[in-house]
Order: structure tokens, then sequence, then C-alpha cells
DNA sequence: AATAAACTATACCAAAAGGGTAAACAATAT
DNA sequence: ATATTGTTTACCCTTTTGGTATAGTTTATT
């Protein structure tokens, strides 16, 4: 019951982005080092950023990382999903096959982890990363 | 981001006891028939269901299992908690000395995490087993 | 065009967690 | 005594996690 490692290096990363001038490309060197990620980690799950449009890439000499979008249009939720995918609490919530009682649809344990999911959801939805901005970029 | 399945059968396990008449011994293999949970992995979960407090077994002949307390006094996050062990979303709300950062009391989304894990427990809390009684016991 | 500086794509690996099985043991009612 | 029921411990296989390595592609600059 956690986030992964990657999610919680994904949150900073993004973060960090979102604290740079908007538009300015930042090396994946420089996010590693403030946000003291494994570099070649890093390296690794930027392309599930990329490939959920939260964040865009230029390759060569003066590329680097920066948002796709507005910090305000980016919250945790979107960034834990890119990472890890759809939250399921249990899996008979990813499918109802899975439930061995074959018994999803009326079970009402069931019905109360998708409450909770959902409220979990939307919980993660609230943060943008307008918000959390703010105490990340005071040590450099 | 999920429950594991031996929460998902200790779920089911407790809320199938507690819509067994008051105090009345339940043998392991029952609960497992009508669960449809492998019959030895049930057996390996219940201790820790014990350790807990939330359910008493007597052994022997005409032994079994039933809750330790209340229906109402049993909710979702006592049993998961006594099968997983404490949630903490992400590892610097175990102990701040995770974060590679040492940056957690003023980091925003250590704080954000903070508040999201409460309230995914106090939802997780919000469900007793008497709240969720009613589905189980139909298709005996 | 050459080159160095970036990111990209695969593949690999070790450790831990998840899910389950087995066997020997201890308690208890009859 | 004995059969029944839970307890304990250990084992095993698979998947996930966290991380590293290597080769390749793009691009600004010269």
């Amino acid at each position: 019951m956690n986030i992964t490692q990657a999610t919680d290096y994904a949150f900073r990363a993004v973060l960090y982005l979102a604290s740079q001038p908007a538009g300015e490309m930042v090396e994946a060197q420089f996010i590693a080092r403030q946000q003291v990620v494994p570099m070649r980690f890093l390296l690794k799950i930027m392309p599930s950023l990329i490939k959920a449009g939260i964040v865009k890439s230029q390759r060569g000499v003066g590329g680097g990382y920066a948002l796709a979008r507005p910090a305000e249009e980016i919250n945790l939720l979107d960034v834990l999903v890119a990472i890890e995918g759809p939250i399921f609490l249990n899996r008979c919530l990813i499918d109802e096959s899975y439930c061995s009682r074959q018994a999803a649809p009326e079970c009402l344990v069931h019905q109360a982890l998708a409450n909770i999911q959902k409220s979990l959801e939307s919980d993660l939805e609230s943060y943008s990363l307008a918000d959390l901005l703010g105490s990340q970029d005071e040590e450099s």
C-alpha cells in the first residue's frame, strides 16, 4: 500500500521543472543532482512522463526536459498514473473476473473499496504542481 | 498502490465470521470454502488477525475461529493493518531519513502525501464489518 | 561533415515482496 | 487414545522493484 520509489522521484523531478522558468530546458543531470535521484534511474522514468504528455524533451546540445503544460494543469494523480499506471486498490476493481468468489457486483467489500479508491484518486488530483511549489527551490 | 491478496482474503474471512451467530466457532475449512480462499493460505494469515485482537481461535475438535469483538468495533483499516502493517504511502513517511534529499519536514510533497494518507486511513476506518454485512451470506 | 552533448531504447541483474504449499507440532473433545 | 482442529516454521516459485550498462539517435556548434 504505497507509491513506488520511481513515482516519488517523478514527483520531485516534475516539481523541480515546475520551479524553473516556463519553457526552459533543464538537463537530466541538473534534476538528478538537485533532487538527489540516481541519474540513470531518472533517465529511465522520464519517457513515461513524456508519453503521458506531462513533460517534453529535446535532444542534443542545449537539450533537456521541461513541463509540457502549465504547472496548474498537472496534479499528483497524473504523475502517479504516468509512472505506475491506473490505481486499483484490489484486483477485483481491475476486472471482476479476478474475484475468486465471482461476486464482485453485489459484494459490499468491492463497493467499499471502489469508493475508497475514488476518494484516494480525487485526493491525489487535488494537489497540482502549482499548489505544491514553494519549498522546492530554497536550498539551491 | 493496492492491497495484497492476503488482505482481501482477510476481509472476506472476517466478514464471514461477522455473518455467523456471535461467539460461534467456525472451522477454517468452512471459511475457505465459502469465501473461495486457499485453505492453507487462510490458515497462514489467521494468526495475524488473532495477534491484532480481531479474531480468536480454539483448537481441537469443535474448534475454529470467531470474532474477538463486536462487528461494529472492527473496521477495514484494523484488518488491513493486521495483515500488512501500517500504511505508509511513501517511505519518507516511515522515517524521514529515507528521504534522499533529507528535506522531509519542509517538503510539500511529503506534507501532501501525509494528508492523503490520513484521509485514506480514515476512509478505511469508516467501514466497519457491521456496515459491510448483508451481501456476504446470500449464496450459501 | 565532424563532434560532443544531450536524450532514447533495450537489456540485464539482484533483492525483495507476493502468493502459495508442505510438514511437523500442539491442544482439545470424545 | 485418538481424531480433529489450529500453530509454527520453512520452503518455493514468480513478479515487481530499484538500479546499472550499453549501444544508439538527435541536434547545436564548429
